[in-house]
RNA sequence: GCGCCCGUAGCUCAGCUGGAUAGAGCGUCUGCCUCCGGAGCAGAAGGUCACAGGUUCGAAUCCUGUCGGGCGUACCA
């Protein structure tokens, strides 16, 4: 049940939780009549049809209290029932769900502002220096949808751990050199005519990512007149005869050339890398996607050798006959990987390894979170093992967030063959739908009606991706689009404009000072109160699993239930107190949606 | 072949540290603007949780097997 906010209940633990009163004496009731020091309770949320605030499952404590659930149960329903926060507690089978007083449904949960917010949420002894990488994009063409889930989880997870108290440094690293850059560069040389972002009045990123395509345009041609003239070849793959085309051996004699830092191709690498790198600059600031440090591959492809060397010395990797160095993981089921070619160039793992060890030694991270897609498993999986192996001691606590990939109803999308939703279309798309719908519902336009519709169309994209699991693969229907109602982005930010609306209107009005929450106790008004109670927990489970789905969910469920509050209880025509408790409630879920929206780095508007 | 992931409503997805009658959104149908923002609310219809066994008081959830789909299994990155 998304939401189930409170489920393990956690007396002796430090964490600022919800607590509720009612629970801890149970607890402490049933710990007694067990001679137990410490008994934890699980409490859920009572199920909506049920009737109730709390339900407590006694199944789960049969085992540790050595009593027949029915009997727990039974025992549970009395103490409630004689219990001055208890309106009623009612035992079904081994299930008591307990219906609280209004007065301290309300004192537990919104009015306990402490633990509804809390500043920080994971202990001091277990706080973390994380180093989370993410985009990591290549150089050669401008980034689409599945680019931008990955920048998205990105910044979402590192908000995430920053926000449960955690240290978080944002990496990103550029790979920015290898024959599919020089692919673009041969391309651009060949029948660039020496264009230039201010010639063509392109974004750079997308110029160079048309020279990609070119090259692989004529690639195919090429490919096409070699298997005509070598039938032997008609069932090698593409890939395969690269070296073999004409254009294949100059990106690849290009490449050389790079590595011996030929100045003229170093200069054509610069200047096409500088404009791509302009590009995706562009496109990362409109999704407000940041990093702290940005390492280029182009300085760090070199590294690991030596820690290679190093190892081989000390048995951890073995030579072949034939000069390539290699690792045994049998062991761990991950087979034998290659770490240096017989001619002694590295591959990615040996790359990784060099890129890895020199970020801990920049920011000596105690755990370290790599954002990338998962049909890179085994990549990390066995990179993670090979450090393990050299004896790194922070090498246990490796995370690579494996997420699945955004896929259009025809299948995967493939840059050289055009079939992409590119990140900046998307961005376009998306903020003219937004203002469009703006300016249907004002008569006048509003004066920042450039940043509603950016700030709307990005919430629109970030929760889309986001609401998901981080491991499904996600069908994006460029028809269909992304949706401004329902389950949506702008869905929770019109609730969260709402609530500004109404304080807005509210702001002058006679109103006691004082709330009185025992007048409250509306169905929707005890539905809402309960939920916010539930914001710290979901994000510690986020932060433990890395997962911003969770809160992503739990920010559309609380926008749903203060929907269905603002329709069933009128702040402005109810009676001062009640308003003015109304209002607290409001301005409680207000700072919960701001909370969340700001977590998961997305905007808010006032009005919208 | 082996490894990992996935198969839940017409569609897109939650739920998976085992708990009561499996939940949302979209789409379909019915109501709701003399009422604080209708990007909304209330309700209806729609499900042998791929299939078959097993464990358990209890399985969508855990285990085994089968079928179907994706990815990986490079001296590519």
């Amino acid at each position: 049940m998304r939401g189930c906010a409170f489920t393990l209940y956690q007396p002796h633990k430090s964490q600022p939780k919800m607590h509720f009163g009612i629970i801890d004496d149970i607890a402490a009731h049933l710990a007694a009549a067990a001679k137990l020091e410490v008994v934890e309770i699980a409490a859920d949320p009572c199920p909506a049809d049920m009737a109730g605030d709390i339900t407590v499952n006694c199944f789960r404590l049969a085992k540790a209290l050595r009593r027949k659930p029915d009997d727990i149960a039974a025992d549970v329903a009395a103490f409630c029932n004689s219990h001055e926060d208890v309106e009623s507690a009612e035992c079904i089978k081994a299930f008591v769900n307990v219906t609280l007083t209004t007065v301290a449904l309300f004192r537990d949960t919104v009015a306990n502002s402490a633990a509804l917010l809390p500043r920080t949420i994971v202990a001091d002894g277990e706080k973390e220096r994380f180093l989370v990488e993410y985009s990591a994009p290549n150089t050669n063409k401008p980034q689409h949808l599945g680019h931008v889930r990955n920048n998205t989880l990105g910044m979402a997870i590192g908000s995430i751990l920053k926000r449960v108290g955690h240290d978080v440094t944002l990496v990103n690293l550029i790979n920015d050199r290898g024959v599919h850059i020089c692919k673009s560069m041969i391309a651009y040389q060949r029948f660039g005519d020496d264009c230039t972002p201010e010639s063509t009045g392109m974004k750079g990123d997308h110029l160079v990512g048309d020279f990609y395509v070119r090259f692989d345009q004529e690639f195919k041609k090429q490919v096409a007149e070699l298997k005509e003239r070598q039938p032997e070849l008609a069932d090698a793959k593409e890939e395969e005869l690269l070296p073999q085309t004409e254009l294949g051996a100059a990106a690849y004699a290009m490449l050389r050339a790079w590595e011996d830092d030929d100045p003229e191709v170093r200069a054509l690498w610069e200047k096409l890398n500088g404009w791509v790198l302009d590009g995706f600059n562009a496109t990362y600031a409109r999704a407000g996607t940041e990093f702290d440090r940005v390492y280029f591959e182009s300085d760090t492809y070199i590294l690991g050798r030596d820690i290679i060397d190093d190892g081989l010395q000390r048995g951890v990797f073995t030579r072949r006959q034939d000069g390539a160095v290699e690792i045994d993981l049998e062991a761990r089921k991950l087979g034998r990987k290659v770490v240096l070619r017989s001619d002694g160039t590295s591959v990615y793992v040996t790359q990784d390894i060099g890129t890895t060890v020199l970020k801990h030694r920049d920011f000596e991270p105690t755990a370290m979170v790599w954002v990338v897609g998962d049909e890179q498993k085994y990549h990390f999986d066995v990179l993670f093992a090979i450090l393990q192996a050299l004896g790194y001691e922070w090498a246990g606590n490796l995370h690579h967030l494996a997420y699945g990939m955004v896929n259009l109803p025809q299948g995967k999308m493939k840059s050289r063959e055009g079939t992409v939703v590119d990140a900046d279309d998307l961005f376009d798309g998306m903020t003219d739908l937004a203002r469009q719908k703006t300016l249907e519902k004002w008569p006048e336009v509003p004066d920042d009606i450039d940043r509603r519709a950016h700030v709307i169309a990005m919430a629109a994209i970030k929760l889309m991706l986001l609401k998901v699991g981080l491991r499904s693969t996600i069908k994006f229907d460029p028809e269909a689009a992304i949706r401004f109602e329902g389950d949506s982005g702008p869905f929770v930010l019109y609730n969260y404009a709402r609530i500004a609306s109404l304080k807005r209107k509210t702001a002058d009005a006679d109103l006691p000072a004082a709330v009185d929450w025992s007048l409250l106790g509306e169905p929707a008004e005890r539905a809402l109160a309960m939920r916010c109670a539930g914001y710290v927990e979901v994000l510690g489970r986020a932060a433990r699993e890395f997962d911003a789905s969770l809160v992503a969910g739990y920010l559309i469920d609380l926008a749903r239930d203060f929907s269905s509050f603002w329709n069933a209880c009128p702040v402005l025509k109810a009676k001062p107190v009640v308003a003015r408790t109304r209002l607290e409630l409001c301005t409680v879920v207000a700072a919960i949606l701001g909370d969340g929206l700001d977590t998961l780095t997305i905007g808010k508007l006032e009005s919208m």
